[in-house]
DNA sequence: GTCTTATTTCACCGAACGGTTAACAAAGAG
DNA sequence: CTCTTTGTTAACCGTTCGGTGAAATAAGAC
């Protein structure tokens, strides 16, 4: 059994290599097969190929086959799940949970400041 | 100098594992200390120290000093990227470009098939 | 000072990762 | 059949990852 949180981590861990996410974005141009998805980068055909195995086991895309070419398609129905995730965060970021209590805390002299001290360094 | 594909890579591999995505959704509740963090996993301080110096070195962290303790605290702004990449795919997911149209194609006779031709062989 | 609490650092470990080269396989072309 | 094209698999290699136990550090309590 697979559950949610191994789906997500398989998923996100796929994410996390540049040259994947490359491949994906090339994929929303349309489908493409292995040699010509390969051509941007700086590795061997192998290389890719095994980028392309953990993009199909994330089931973030699809392949085909058509005489020699294996043409690959995107399939983004993972990338739900990581928007959703990722959603549940979007008040930390948006409503002044985040840098901008920071800055205020910077910009205020210090004066003003409350809440615990930090114990600041006179020098 | 550290691209925007360095940070969105490095962000999401922080993110790749359950036990630092179940810290960060901790943090959410309100900052914590690291013990308490530790309390719900089965494994030794140690490494729930690891997880927070990945999460830390994402941006995904902030933590500040109390007495002995190390408050941790959210730090919700690499998400917001995360968030702006996922949301480029959101048509694929939405618009039957993803499953629903591998539907339609197995459903459809393959004479009505529109578009490009990829040099299929009439068999 | 010593003791206790909270956390990190160190040294290690096995497994997974991202790449390579070389060999293999599948399918059309001659 | 052989030849070429396309792609995968196999074996290997160095690095990173996620964990451990043990020692070190930091700060308050006594």
């Amino acid at each position: 059994m697979t559950t949610a949180a191994d789906r997500l981590s398989n998923t996100l861990s796929a994410l996390a290599d540049p040259t994947r996410r490359a491949i994906l974005a090339r994929l929303m141009l349309g489908e493409s097969d292995v040699g010509r998805l390969a051509e941007p980068f700086d590795m061997t055909l192998p290389a890719i190929s095994k980028h392309l195995k953990v993009l199909e086991h994330a089931g973030l895309i699809a392949r085909g086959r058509e005489a020699q070419r294996r043409p690959c398609r995107l399939k983004a129905a993972p990338l739900r799940e990581v928007s959703e995730w990722v959603a549940a965060y979007r008040q930390f970021w948006e409503q002044r949970f985040d840098r901008l209590e920071d800055y205020l805390q910077k910009v205020q002299t210090p004066r003003q400041r409350k809440g615990k001290s930090h114990g600041r360094k006179g020098k």
